[in-house]
DNA sequence: TTAAATGTTTAAAT
DNA sequence: CATTTAAACATTTA
């Protein structure tokens, strides 16, 4: 499920749960999706959590994070001390935990706990050496674009990156992860709509104006993204359980065969990329 | 029964 | 060699 909204509402959620607790104890039920050894984190403190693009970091004391990539189908969900967790149960729950797709349980010092469920197991967990530099500066995120939501990031930069694929269609250029971070298929076909470009465009067919439009309705996208708890197709639920209302707002994303919100005109489905693209036909001409 | 699903990586084809 | 498409990962739901 997870793109920048996504896992930025999980990250706003965890900040507030797990900075000061100490790892009690790690319960790995599918040893794909925890690729360490959870000894190693015994009795460690969380000093912090933060997001680079997509994916998750969780630093404890000690020089270690932990890095968590939740993929398509991948859920954090914390249980306090209290018996029951927060918010509406989903279907997934079922208002209990553990589920069927409870592949890592962290039990904390205070005896709450944190649940990774993942239905389709691409999800990964890794627990690497924090860098001496800071953890944004390993490797593992040595490739990835610029973070949209900097102020660094200007429509300008948004044209460099896009330099290397001038021969790509626009909407598969911005989910690559190297030209920009944390864009995924929902918030790039919603950005399209806003800046109103085909999302067929090729990049060398884009004009400075359109560049700029199209910088803007990135962010806008994803900060109406964040600002709705992100999104729930299926899995998306929030470290409380709850899902993102972000779809209910959506402009075109999985709104086929229905009527545009501007110009009423039916919204189209086509693939690009192997993905679903939605796009209104019209104001996206 | 078949297709598609929020992501990424790798292989194969063009 | 660059670019594009497909497959793989695993599971459920429409």
């Amino acid at each position: 499920m997870p793109e920048l909204p996504e896992v930025e509402t999980l990250k706003l959620g965890l900040e507030k749960k797990l900075p000061g607790l100490r790892i009690k104890k790690i319960e790995v039920l599918n040893p794909k999706s925890f690729q360490a050894n959870p000894k190693l984190l015994g009795n460690k403190k969380v000093l912090n959590v933060l997001r680079r693009a997509k994916i998750l970091c969780i630093n404890y004391e000690r020089d270690l994070s932990l890095l968590i990539h939740l993929k398509m189908s991948g859920q954090l969900i914390y249980q306090g001390k209290e018996k029951l967790i927060g918010g509406h149960p989903t279907k997934d729950m079922k208002g209990q935990m553990p589920n069927k797709s409870t592949r890592v349980i962290f039990e904390f010092s205070d005896n709450s706990k944190l649940f990774f469920n993942d239905q389709r197991k691409f999800g990964w967990i890794k627990l690497v050496k924090t860098n001496e530099l800071g953890i944004l500066s390993h490797l593992i995120f040595k490739n990835l674009g610029p973070e949209p939501l900097e102020k660094k990031f200007t429509w300008e930069v948004l044209k460099e990156r896009l330099r290397k694929r001038l021969g790509t269609a626009i909407k598969v250029a911005i989910m690559d992860q190297q030209v920009i971070s944390g864009v995924g298929n929902i918030y790039a076909c919603e950005a399209l709509f806003i800046s109103k470009i085909d999302p067929r465009t090729k990049v060398k067919d884009i004009s400075n104006k359109r560049f700029k439009l199209l910088h803007n309705g990135i962010i806008k996208s994803l900060k109406d993204g964040i600002k709705y708890g992100g999104s729930t197709r299926t899995h998306f639920i929030n470290t409380d359980g709850e899902k993102g209302l972000f779809l209910d707002h959506a402009f075109v994303y999985n709104k086929t065969k229905k009527p545009c919100k501007s110009c009423k005109t039916y919204i189209q489905k086509i693939t690009l990329g192997g993905r679903g693209t939605y796009f209104c036909p019209k104001c996206q001409a």
